[in-house]
Parts: C-alpha cells; structure tokens; sequence
DNA sequence: TTTTTGCCGACTGTAGACAATCTGCCCAAA
DNA sequence: TTTGGGCAGATTGTCTACAGTCGGCAAAAA
C-alpha cells in the first residue's frame, strides 16, 4: 500500500508513477516549487534586478516559512540569479555589461559546437522541425510581434542546443540564457532588427543542413556575436540617453530599491 | 561605533574590514564556511561518490544545527556535487561515464577558446609563469611524483583559463572540473601516462608564444580530447577488470552504501 | 546648524521541536 | 518456506522561537 509496493505493482514507467498527483508529492518539495516560482518570477520580470527579497514578506506571500524558502535562495544564488549578502539580505542580480559581454562570448563558442554537431548528426526530421520555427518566426516579423518573436527565438536556440546531443553543454547553455535574460530587460521593444535575426537564422538552418561542419559553426558563432554587438550597444544607447537627461525619473529607476546593498550602486556606478 | 562606523574612520580598501576577525564575521556564515568544507572533503575523496550525507550525523559532527547544513546542500546540489531524493536524503553524486565524455568535450571547446585568446593577449611575464609551471611538472614526470604532477596539472590549466580573461569562462570551466573529480577518483595512478601529457603541455605554451591563435586553440583541444581519451578508456578498462572477477571485495566496493538510492544502482548497471 | 551618540524597529542567522515519511524487521497466515 | 501486514526506529520536511546584526531616527552635545 506503500509507495514502494505501488511503484512495484503498477507497470509503469520506473520513473513516474501512477497518478501525476502522487508524482508531484514524490518529487517536489517546497524547496523545489517555490524555487520554481521565484526563478519564474525573476525571469519574466515580475522581480527586478535589484530588488530585495525579504524572508518574512515572501514567505508569507507564498504561505509558508523562512526555512525552504531560503534553501531555494541558495539554489538561486548558485545558479546566478540572486546575490546573498550575510546580514543583509537576498537581491535579485543585476548582470552588468562586462559580463554580459563574457557570456555573449561564452555562448558564441558553444554554439559554434552545437552547429557543428548538428551539421553531422541532425536527422531529416529534426531539419524540418526547426524549418518550422523559422517559418514561424518569419511570420512574426510580418506581424510585428516583437513578443511571439523573442519566445521563438528562445525556443529556436534552446532546441538547436538540445538536438546537438550534449546535455551538459545544454544545461550550462541555458544557465547562461537566462542569467543572461538578467541583463537590463533584453531589448523586446527593438522590432527593427527582427528581420536581420530572422535571416541569420535562415542562414545557419541552410548550413547545417548543407552538412558543412566549418560553415554551420561559423553561423551559429556570427550569428550570436552580431547579437552580442546589437545587444550592447542598444543598451550603451539607452544608458547614455538615460544618463543625459538627470530628470527625477531617472533617478529612481537608476535606484530602485533604497535598501540595495552598497555593491550595487558602484556596480552601477562603473557601468 | 558601529560597522559602518568604524569603516568610514579607517582608509583601508574599500572592501575589506580592519581586522580580519572582523572581515570574517562579516562576509562568512556558517553556510558558507559549511559549504566549503564539504565541498572540500567531496573534492579530496573524503565523502566518496554514491556516499549518504546523513543530516543529523554531519550537523553533530561539524557542531551545527540541521538549517545551515541543508542550505549547504542546496548549493552542492545545484553546483553537481551532490544529489538531494526527497524524503530519501542527500548522496554524493557519482558522474557516469557518458556525463564525463559530454564534459571533456565541453571543456575541450572551451580551452579551445582559451588558447585562442591566450596566443591573442598573453604577456610576457604570464608567458613566463606557465613555462615556470610547465618546468616544474617535468621535474614531477623525473621524480615519478604523480600525486605532484596532477596538482600541477589543474594549477596549469586553471591559471591558462583564468589569463584568458573571461571570469564567466573561468567560473563555468572550475565547475566542470569539480564535476569531473567525481568520475570514479581521476586516475592518479596512470603514471605512465605522465610524459605524454606534460609533452602536450610544452606544445601548447609553443603554440600561444607563437601568437598563432589556430594553433594554440587546436593544441589546447587536442590536449583536452587526448586526456579524454586516456581518462574514459583507463576507466573501462579498469571496469571490465573488476566486472571479471566478482569477488566479495568487488561487490563491497560496487556497493559502498547498502542505503544508496535506486537510481544510482540502475547508474552504475548501465555504466 | 552640524555632528555624535544612544535607542528602537526590522530583518537575518541559527537552533530546536514537531509532523510526515521511509525502511527494516518481526510475526502471523497460507 | 513464503508472503503480507503492521509496528518501531530512523531520517527528512517544515515550522516556530530566540539571538545577533543592521539601519535609521531622534535627542544631546559641540
């Protein structure tokens, strides 16, 4: 009647279970669920760069105690995407632009990888399936949906990593992605160079279907360092129109939280 | 009187306190000084792969209560260096074979990028410290003193990383090594493999002090595909050694922990 | 007015307690 | 002899309590 005894008796898969409700209690903890949510949080923005956590107030937001919820603060903080400071508190990371540029350099190279390796291995229905989402992506262009378009591009990459085979390389792929999606509100609004993206993701489909090693690498890699360039520089351009107009404004988004620890504000201050 | 205080009174550097005392207060709890610690005896082999980390036990032995020690969890288990079963408990995790291959490939692209940067940017003086430290691991390959020469061999290779500039690469390269430590104790006893490798060594150092980045890049790589090589194949080897004769021995050693969970027997069946 | 000092509220760090779950063992029944 | 049920010990999941630290405010001193 056990656990054991039903995992033993029902012929299921041998890792999931019968009833997807009894799964979710076997597998997740607190811990694992509301480091989900936070993670959830931190990434579509809801939390800001910058913003403290507060044990007490999220806790009881979340409806339970300090103790799982500061085991997940942890596990975010080694995965990047909080800093803890002793004493002080948990903020979420605000990812300055040198090591932004780090991880645009990072991901070139791994992504040169998975290009090769999709150049030799990727089967014919795998091709078609990532055609697709090219298709689909260049229909968001015609519709101008900046939105739609920046989830494909992210699925686009992201199942490109996967198919490469290497689910190490997968994981620290997406670990940088969305350490990467820290760095000051990935630039949605700039729908102009949508259509440059869309070619570019044309381009490296053809290489590697072309079976080209060399050639499918060296898509992926300009491919993400054109982005790296785009990127940067539209935030320098919005960080120096910022910094031209002092206006009160400004000053409070440049601060956000009053409470953020001093690190922040040099960190801000270098940028 | 107080911290901030005494900081505004003494010019010390902005970021350390005046006494280190003090300085140690401030920065480490017990989290933290926890996690290291085990991250250390992880590292060393003291807690071997597939061991069980009992909470009650380790918070008695360290001195601490269960909340810091669970945290620490938290934070090797999202580094890889342990894994956490609900309601089962936390284990040392055990690298299969096929994870080491996809890490030696990873970190194979990644010291090509490395030796690409280093023959870009290296100055003279650095130039120097890596020959110094190629030097002495010829004298470890004289002394027959493998122990030695595979310190030397991760100070080598960790410093090259760390020169080419890129602390996000320097970061994920460190965790990747960490993970690998843990496939089945790195094989120290290969002493005769030592010559290859320290020769490989000398080609490299020729090859960034060429200023060729191709070249460096292609020797790091190469380096790093023949270490994968020697690594996977000494292992199977090994494997197939032990698998031969089923001794009583043998099965002690297959099964350190009669407590170890499911997944790691299915693990070590498919390996 | 400016600076310093002491106090207070808020929050984090750590420990201990209680509840829930798992694992192994024993015993009874077939 | 084997199988199944159930009890007991051990261990983990979660919560609550207490101690220590930080930051700000106000009153006092210069």
């Amino acid at each position: 009647m056990n656990a054991h005894a039903a995992r033993g008796a029902i012929t299921e898969s041998e890792t999931g279970s019968a009833h997807p409700t009894i799964a979710l209690l076997q597998t997740s903890s607190l811990v694992n669920v509301v480091h989900a949510e936070l993670e959830r949080m931190i990434l579509s923005g809801r939390l800001a760069p910058g913003e403290k956590l507060t044990e007490l107030t999220l806790a009881a937001k979340l409806g339970i105690s300090r103790g799982p919820l500061r085991e997940a603060f942890r596990m975010l903080e080694e995965a990047g995407l909080v800093r803890i400071t002793k004493n002080r508190g948990v903020f979420v990371r605000d990812i300055p632009v040198e090591e932004a540029v780090e991880i645009f350099d990072l991901r070139a190279t791994m992504d040169e990888l998975v290009g090769r390796k999709l150049a030799e291995n990727i089967t014919s229905a795998q091709l078609k399936e990532i055609r697709g989402m090219v298709d689909a992506m260049e229909k968001a262009v015609k519709d101008k949906d900046a939105y739609h378009y920046h989830l494909l591009n992210l699925k686009f990459h992201d199942r490109l990593v996967e198919l490469a085979g290497n689910s190490k390389l997968a994981e620290i792929y997406r670990k940088l992605i969305k350490e990467l999606s820290l760095f000051r509100r990935l630039n949605l609004e700039d729908g102009w160079l949508m259509p440059i993206s869309a070619s570019e993701h044309r381009l490296i489909v053809k290489a590697i279907a072309s079976g080209n090693p060399d050639a499918a690498g060296k898509a992926m890699f300009e491919h993400v360092m054109d982005s790296k360039t785009r990127t940067i520089e539209h935030n320098l351009r919005r960080q120096a129109a910022t910094h031209a107009t002092p206006t009160p404004a400004t000053a409070k988004a440049t601060a956000r939280d009053k409470s953020a620890p001093k690190t922040a504000r040099s960190r801000s201050a270098q940028g």
